[in-house]
DNA sequence: TATAAATATAATAATATAATAATATTGAAA
DNA sequence: TTTCAATATTATTATATTATTATATTTATA
């Protein structure tokens, strides 16, 4: 689930967060949920490059969703990880 | 010098790291400095392609190298900052 | 100073990623 | 049960990355 061990598991991790437009969303998520429109309008992107991009940290294992009404709210599978992981590039 | 604060020198980073390849050099240099050959002796892969990918650590901050006698010896900028990355994906 | 070993650079072809535009799906409410 | 808002999917185009091949550069030494 989500954080893998091998290189390639650990490459597919580093190439999701090798985006400014994903590496924003998971700084973002770090605060909590938040639904796709929530994260659009923190940039000046089309929803469905979002949505792409959603789509890229997801099946990285970054991220999952739950349907909450009509909205999808996407979180981190492991915030306290990737908490760490930017931690240390300050 | 190496490591960036800001959004696209962080992206950047994960950039250079999310190659299996240059993820396995950094995990070679975590041991000590070693020249192209050392390197290259790891991986099944042509000598132009491991100068390509320190290239690419180099510019990105990773690494940086030394002439010593007629061997070029690449070592990371800051091991420790990247021990604890790689860490952090255990 | 010619040669060999070590490494880098350049050009190319193959492949992957990104952004965009158009369209489809889904859930809630009217 | 139609409509709307939210989101996803698809196809396309543009761009970037990767590996490969050929060639150049550099350093040490014969």
């Amino acid at each position: 689930m989500g954080f893998q061990n091998n290189l390639k598991g650990k490459a597919q991790i580093f190439k999701a967060l090798a985006h400014p437009t994903r590496l924003s969303i998971v700084e973002k998520l770090l605060e909590g949920e938040r639904c796709v429109n929530d994260i659009r309008d923190l940039f000046e992107v089309t929803q469905p490059n979002i949505s792409q991009h959603l789509n890229i940290l997801k099946y990285s294992g970054v991220v999952d969703c739950r349907q909450k009404g009509n909205l999808r709210c996407y979180f981190l599978i492991e915030p306290e990880k990737l908490r760490k992981l930017l931690n240390v590039l300050k």
